[in-house]
Order: C-alpha cells, then structure tokens, then sequence
DNA sequence: CGGTGCCTTGATACCAGTCAAATAAAGTGG
DNA sequence: CCACTTTATTTGACTGGTATCAAGGCACCG
C-alpha cells in the first residue's frame, strides 16, 4: 500500500524543511544540477490543464490537489499528492500538454526537474522507472476506484468515503481524530463532485448522527467505523 | 493519439487470425516460449476483481471491455481494450490483486504471457518499459476525463460523449457511419453511468433529434457535428 | 463600519432512478 | 418448424435525491 520512495529525488540536495511560509510569488534557486527549488503559498498553481510541461515537480513538502476544470465553471479534484510523489509525469510520458492542474492547499516547497534531465535519467535509472511506473498504475486504480463511486454510489456515500481517504492519506492531527487537512466546502464538493449546498447539508447531517465534529474547516473524525459502515451501504 | 506497437508481442509467433468463432471454452494452445494463444467466445470472463494475475494478456484479435463491479449489482464499465493493447499489467506491476475484470464481447483471440515473462521481459525491453508506460498513461488520461464528466455533465451529454469516443475507438463499418460495436443497451448504460431506462430514452430521444438510427444493436450516426455541439452544452 | 468571501439554511424544480408492465427478440426443447 | 421460456428492450407513472436559486449569518480586514 505504501509508495515506494523516490530514486529520483531521494539524493537531492533540495532542503525541504526551508521557509515554506514565504510570501510572494514562487521563489526558486537554481541548483548546481538544473533542478530548481521551488517554494509556494497556499492557492499557487503549480501547473495548469492546457499548457505545456517543461519537466516534472517533486513534491518534498506541503500538500497539492491535482484538478480539472469541466467547460464550464466547475471544477473536479482528482486527487491529492503525497510527499516524496511525482507531479506531471504523465503528460511529459506522453509529450502531451497538461489534461490536469496542479494547485497547492498549503504552502510548499516542491522540486523542479527539467525534462531533458528527468527523460534521460527515466531511460537508465530502472529504479525511477519501476517507480513511476508504480505510481501511474495506482493513480489508475484510484481514478477507476473513484469511476465507480461516481456512478453507483449517492453523495452521502461518496463524502463518507472521501472523509477516510482523506485519514488514509494525511492522518490525524496530534489529537489522533482531527484529520490533518483544511479544506474549504468549496473543495470538499469538488472532491465529491457534488453541488457546495448538497455537501454542506450532508456535512451537517453526519454530524447531527455523531460521526464527525465541525469547526471551521477542521473536521472530527468521532466514528470512523459507522463512517465506514455509511460508505458501502446498499444504497 | 495513436498508440505505439507492441514490442512485446509484434514477433509473438500467435497467428490471430485463425478460428476466432470456434464454440466452447475458451481454448488453448501451448507455444513454444510459455506463452498461450487462448480463444474465446463473446461475453466469456478473460480475468475477474479480486482474482490473483498469473500473466498479462495480449489482445490479438476481438473486443474486450474492463469494467468494475461496485458493491451491489450494477457494473460500470471503464473502458475497452483495442487490439494490440496489453490488459492487466496494472495489477501484476503493483503485485496486487485485479480490481478490475475483462470480458470479450465478441469472438476473441488473446496471448496469455506468464508474469515472469513479462516481468523479466520488462526489466530490460526499453520498448516494452516505453510501451506500457504510455499505455499507462493514456489509460489515466481517459479515466480522468471520466471522472470530470461523472462529474459534471448529464446523462445525455455523457451519452454522446461515449457515442463520438466508440467511433473514435472502433471507427465505422462498410457503410461509413454505422458504429463497428454492437452493444446491448445494458452495456451502453453501464459504459455512460445512468440507469438501463434512462438510457435507451435518451437514445430515443437523440434519434428522434435526428442525429442516429437505431436498429436493433446497431448504431448509426447520422448527424456527429450536433452530437458533439450537444455534448460540449454548458448544462 | 461597510466590504468581501465563505458558510449555512430554506424553498423549489427537475433530472434521473426505481418500479411495473407491455412488447419484442432470442434461445430451447420437442 | 412450432410452442414455450427466457432475456432484452421499450414506455409509462411515480418518487426522490441533488442542483439551483435566493437570502441571511458570520468572520476577517482594510
């Protein structure tokens, strides 16, 4: 279940445990090796659907979204990053523009591999190889997992089970229930693929039968086990 | 757009063009390298959910659709394989389970190829590794893109979405606008996402539009420039 | 204070699912 | 080849889950 970690950037000199919380625009230093380090406030984009990728990012630290925007106005979460993944491999793979954006939830500080570097070192390092190839297949089955929850399961289902994804991938806080992510209604109805009111209300319900606590964004997990008991329920 | 060949089975010795409509199971028939060349009828099971991958397959010959089956009854079907394509190295790269099963829907000729084969073949066929990594990708790509319409589109828009996608995918017949798949309407729902009734009112209704025909299984499109306007439709 | 953005709740409308029943089509056995 | 069963398709009536529209509350901030 859990990721491999990351030959390609395992060795890299990036130090992520710099100011994350910098304001301004994404700042970069340039590395001895052409990777650049990139730092970023919360709501940055990172890389946006439609434009062209000149390399991949690492994540080394902060939390990002990857998202698509529908024709029009609304917008669906397709997942979120851990650290130590890879962000943007897919089109490069491909040489493809971007069919996905990538946007930070928090502030971050992820790494800059240009594409020529990351290419050459994908045809001869088998270990990057077996690690995207890795990743892409669980990407997969995550975006297929999500297919079928879109389409046979009700928005109460669906919030339920994101509400554990989302312990899944970012745990507790030191308080071992508060899931340790912030999102606003907006995002939380995105990842569901539900309208902002429709999630709202199902929000409040789950915490009128007791099973989550709300404050602000924070959320509560109180119990995870009648959660769970929700999420694969018939109907 | 077009996949590059397979190098994995472009000098496979498996003749596909052989008795693909032969009656009975699905038959097999030892090669020389460990492979097998195995035939079936429409509508047989090539791997189900939650089996163990013992190989890869190789579709030589047919169609086959992947598709998911949730928690209670209803399928979702997430896409089909072109001939050519390699069907279950998702599971067998993250040594996992499938979480997905394969189904011919019509007379079929596959290649089985053991997994230390592929595995070993994999570890140092660069094509191959190119290959399935694109492959890999594209098939993220497509299932993302289903998820933003889950999302966000209706029925009738996902419906013609999916009409225009299975040209793109098998093109026509002789005739130069009849679809070259027959599917039931089951399937045709499962593959959109929508309840069977939904969906054969909604193929009613593009018909009585004028934009297709119906007959029996058989799909004719007659107008694809209003199908795609109707399926870009801002709601 | 008066924004501005986010969250919440209420009222209403409608898309799409479910249930039910009538054909139509496709097998099946004699 | 026909009678019979089974399965697939179609249409209708109804219901309900969700989206949409609208208004109000709340917090943060210049």
């Amino acid at each position: 279940m859990t990721d491999p970690c990351n030959p390609l950037c395992d060795n890299c000199a990036i130090d992520a445990s710099a100011e994350v919380n910098i304001e301004g625009d994404a700042e970069m230093g340039m590395q001895s090796n052409g990777r650049r380090k990139m730092v970023y406030v919360k709501g940055e984009s990172v890389f946006t659907e439609g434009s062209q990728p000149s390399g991949v990012f690492c994540l080394k630290k902060g939390k990002v979204k990857i998202h698509k925007t529908g024709s029009h106005k609304k917008e669906q979460i397709l997942r979120f990053a851990r650290e130590g993944q890879l962000l943007g491999t897919r089109a490069l793979i491909r040489n493809e523009y971007y069919t996905s954006s990538a946007t930070t939830i928090e502030g971050s500080v992820l790494c800059f591999i240009p594409k020529h570097e990351f290419l050459a070192k994908l045809g001869k390092d088998d270990d990057l190889k077996a690690f995207v190839l890795s990743n892409l297949s669980n990407n997969l089955k995550l975006a297929e997992d999500k297919i079928t929850q879109l389409s046979i399961s009700s928005v109460g289902q669906r919030l339920a089970i994101i509400i554990l994804r989302l312990i899944e991938v970012y745990g507790f806080e030191e308080d071992g229930r508060t899931v340790a992510i912030e999102l606003t209604r907006e995002e939380m109805a995105n990842l569901v693929g539900a309208a902002n009111e429709t999630t709202i209300r199902l929000l409040s319900s789950f915490k009128r039968k007791g099973l989550i606590l709300l404050n602000g964004r924070k959320l509560t997990v109180i119990n995870a086990a009648d959660l769970a008991k929700l999420a694969i329920a018939t109907s």
